[in-house]
RNA sequence: GGCUCUAUCGUCUAACGGUUAGGACGAAUCCUUCUCAAGGAUUAAAUCGCGGUUCGAUUCCGCGUAGAGUCACCA
């Protein structure tokens, strides 16, 4: 026999069963199965395999299709739309598989099953016991009732060896021992998915069934019904399993496998998503080294020859790489655009904050683009913005409870630490002392004789340079930073020596926004406050220099603060 | 346990039997920068083991080893 089969247009579908969200694994199959058919021209169909009613989970075909949808995969044939083989939904077609059943009833190839759900467990259990497969087969009725309905109907099998061909995996085979009497039609009136399939891709003409490799210990029973039913079957195509980020382990629901949409919510572009799903067990191949792909571009470069034979990790770093280099390649307008539907799906509501900020949309848009480069996806960009529209003391934390709700915090990787809400930008939430003592003995420029200056003198005199800006001026202390006095006495004495200590005087920290932005928002006041701080600090800290007591870890004038030193944290508390 | 499939840097992968085994993520270093990010440059890092075929093996074959899938009136 030959394996070619002709076939005029390519018809692929995605099957799923409705009992729950998609994962990745199975928006990939479906991805592959889209893009071959848009590759060439064909026709794709969305049918849902809803035999199994215990399993079946409401809403699930909803959500499917909006998982379809939010990537871009469209169907030309399905539940929704119908189509020339209407309809695409199994439980309404189990006429038609009783038909193909009854033509196997008449030519004897199959038969009803008489034995009791409970003799076939123990069968199962005596082949497990012996440590031998479970082969219904060996227990073949010699004389079957007549199929009523009421009893499953299984194939009478074929029992020989299996040889086909994968346009992935290239020429299989299985031996007797993969080949079993199947049940074809189950006793509540349903079709198995092993018989459902079959009929639905024949009377859909599908030519290629893509599907992960689980399916190839069964194939060799597939085959005997396409040669019992003497159609021919379609091309196969087997795509390579997605491993856990453990590597052990197929990922499925139960390996905590997301939801879809649960990327969405995370802020992830589409686009990004479908590029990543493309190179899950798929490459351009031929030195062609490009990675950021766009969905054209994949459609124009997908074939069936580099789909991955072996399994491979799923690797969420690799996404955020690739959501990245998406965002980066978005115009400003689109880039604001796309960002504004991300607030809108997780319900924030813009025009309320811009109505509590009193910011223009023009401002707000600015907000957002600065962010462009910065961000891993869209959820870091509502945490930027909480950083820095969230700076007044009197609001009604409207934003903060949205955050909350869709728990944004767990996953900025660490270098986006500092972007988490940051408390400092409030007016009256100065940074903890003991942090900003902790990086400057870190960055060990208290004392520092290398320098010109000690680090008290430097920060007196940006007090002092500071203190002179009118509080109009203030205002724009940030738009207009490289004309002030303090941006020149930086050049004059290095920036280092005084933009990087007055930043983590401000913040505590050692990253943050610069310190113009900073002194900005939180106003003249407070921030020279903050300098006073921690001069008061500093004063301390000479008097530690020339304590000669090393045992005595604490030093304090109880007129001002404590400082104590214990196991290399310090704390220090000011009066 | 039976059957089936798979095996290149930590990860994803490229290489019609002939390459100094290439690229990307991640990591590290340096440059730029007031910090972070971004950008630029650089570095480390792999053909599972043993046999065979061949002038020549990452590539073909066999055996091991390791991993995965499957053995439902689930799909």
């Amino acid at each position: 026999m030959s394996n070619k089969i002709q076939y005029n247009k390519v018809v692929t579908r995605f099957a799923p069963s409705p009992t729950g969200f998609m994962h990745i694994g199975g928006v990939r199959t479906a991805l592959f199965a889209w893009l071959w058919a848009r590759k060439n021209n064909g026709t794709f169909i969305l049918r849902i395999e809803d035999t199994d009613k215990k399993r079946e989970v409401e809403g699930s075909i909803d959500h499917i299709m909006a998982s379809l949808k939010w990537l871009g995969i469209d169907w030309d044939e399905g539940v929704d739309i119908g189509g020339e083989h209407a309809p695409y939904k199994q439980s309404k077609r189990l006429y038609t598989y009783k038909k193909y059943a009854n033509i196997l009833v008449e030519k004897g190839l199959a038969y009803a099953d008489p034995y009791s759900e409970e003799e076939v467990a123990n069968f199962r259990k005596s082949a497990e016991e012996n440590k031998k497969p479970f082969l219904y087969r060996k227990h073949r009725p010699e004389n079957p009732p007549l199929w009523d309905g009421s009893k499953p109907l299984r194939l009478k099998t074929n029992v020989k060896k299996h040889k086909w061909h994968d346009l992935v995996r290239g020429d299989l085979e299985a031996g007797e021992e993969a080949v079993d009497d199947l049940v074809l039609i189950k006793s509540d009136g349903y079709p198995t998915y092993n018989f459902a399939h079959i009929i639905d891709d024949l009377l859909m003409k599908v030519t290629h069934i893509f599907r992960a490799d689980e399916f190839i210990s069964s194939t060799p029973n597939y085959l005997a019904i396409y040669e019992a039913l003497e159609i021919k079957r379609p091309e196969f195509v087997t795509l390579p399993p997605i491993l856990g980020e453990a590597g052990t382990k197929k990922l499925g629901k139960r390996d905590g496998a997301k939801d879809i949409l649960d990327y969405q919510k995370e802020g992830y572009l589409p686009e990004a998503m479908l590029n990543f799903l493309a190179f899950i067990g798929w490459n351009p191949g031929g030195g062609d080294n490009r990675e950021i792909l766009s969905k054209d571009e994949i459609i124009k470069s997908f074939d069936l020859s580099h789909i991955q034979i072996s399994g491979a990790k799923f690797n969420e770093e690799k996404l955020d790489w690739i959501n990245k280099e998406h965002l980066k390649k978005l115009s400003r307008k689109g880039f604001v655009k796309k960002a504004k539907q991300y607030f809108n799906e997780i319900g924030i509501n813009i025009k309320e904050i811009l109505a509590e900020k009193n910011l223009s949309e023009t401002e707000f848009d600015n907000y957002l683009v600065q962010f462009k480069d910065r961000i891993t996806t869209f959820r870091d960009l509502v945490i930027f913005m909480y950083g820095y529209i969230t700076t007044t003391d009197d609001l009604k934390n409207l934003e903060i409870s949205k955050v909350e709700k869709i728990n944004t915090t767990s996953i900025l990787p660490t270098s986006y630490n500092y972007h988490a809400p940051t408390d400092y930008l409030f007016k009256s939430k100065d940074p903890n002392l003991s942090e900003v003592w902790e990086l400057f003995i870190k960055k060990n420029i208290i004392g520092d004789l290398s320098k010109n200056k000690t680090l008290k003198e430097y920060l007196t005199e940006t007090n002092d340079l500071l203190i002179e800006i009118k509080s109009n001026d203030w205002k724009k202390i940030e738009k207009n930073k490289n004309d002030t006095s303090l941006w020149r006495y930086a050049e004059k004495m290095g920036k280092g020596n005084i933009l990087w200590p007055l930043r983590v005087v401000l913040s505590g920290k050692d990253k943050s926004p610069d310190p113009f932005e900073i002194m900005k928002k939180i106003g003249k006041k407070s921030s020279l406050r903050r300098i006073k701080n921690t001069l008061k600090i500093i004063d301390i800290s000479d008097l530690k220099v020339f304590s000669t007591n090393t045992n005595n870890n604490q030093i304090s004038d109880p007129e001002v603060f404590n400082i104590n030193t214990n196991n290399n944290k310090t704390s220090i508390t000011l009066h």
